[in-house]
DNA sequence: CTGCATCCACATCGATACTG
DNA sequence: CAGTATCGATGTGGATGCAG
């Protein structure tokens, strides 16, 4: 290990093809000099479960690392630890140390973060609007396939 | 093994706690009957690389299994029909089979799974746009870390 | 042509212990 | 308080082979 980027995020999903696609659907070119789409970098994200939460906690102001914890509740400090580093590495967030005694270091939303995090809630509205549909959608397949494996 | 549900996707998200904080900062109630949130549902869609593609290729028509396939480029069979069968029972897919010989399957998108589809576009573009600077800010985060190794 | 089952390599996550 | 390092359990994805 060389210890240079925490790269931990990504995995099976780096192997991932082009999705270029996406972006000439969206009126962009792709720009995939390193093999990386940027489409790609920022889904991640949202996949990332915790990389969400933090956001839409930081979104509520800045906060310091155990402050961040308890506030979110359930996730791990290497989690934690983990994710705030790729939000900084992003510019979505940032880390501000202050040299007291024990040390203090306060994470907020960068603006770019912000502007993301309003994409976020726009999101989290879409599913919270249509949630009740996709759960009924959902029982009946379910059903189905019981009923398919029943008989 | 029962063979009842697909539930493969999720894994470690599911242990995954509230996010209710989303739901209520949209302006609604979260409804986690089963303890489960109904935007990580949808957020985890997203993380699924695969789903993704698969959604905006749909968009572009209805498609056979082979010819999205094809179009996608890169997908396994395996992955293909585990994310097709998701979206499936998700209700943003629409699975028809015309009793053929050979079988042929039709995909195509549902209006819930248009109305998502266009969010993502709206996702991609904001990546898009952004990306460049979230490259710069990635360069120089590695590049600080690196001297900070150096030294 | 569609799609499921099995096997296997690998990555991730959480818990724990330790440093500054 | 704010992190990093290591370890073990678990889950994911790809390849292959087979069935309807």
């Amino acid at each position: 290990m060389d210890g240079r980027m925490p790269m931990e995020g990504r995995g099976p999903l780096a192997a991932t093809p082009t999705l270029a696609e996406d972006v000439v659907a969206a009126g962009y070119q792709p720009d995939t000099e390193d093999g990386v789409c940027p489409v790609r970098d920022v889904l991640d994200r949202l996949g990332d479960a915790w990389s969400v939460l933090v956001i839409r906690h930081l979104d509520l102001g800045p906060a310091r690392f155990n402050a961040l914890r308890r506030a979110i509740g359930g996730i791990s400090q290497r989690m934690l630890a983990q994710t705030l580093r790729k939000l900084e590495r992003d510019g979505l967030a940032s880390r501000t140390v202050f040299p007291t005694t024990p040390p203090q270091v306060e994470y907020a939303l960068t603006d770019l973060g912000q502007s993301f995090s309003a994409h976020l809630a726009r999101l989290a509205q879409w599913a919270a609007l249509h949630q009740p549909a996709i759960r009924a959608s959902r029982r009946r397949y379910d059903v189905a396939q019981g009923d398919d494996k029943e008989r």
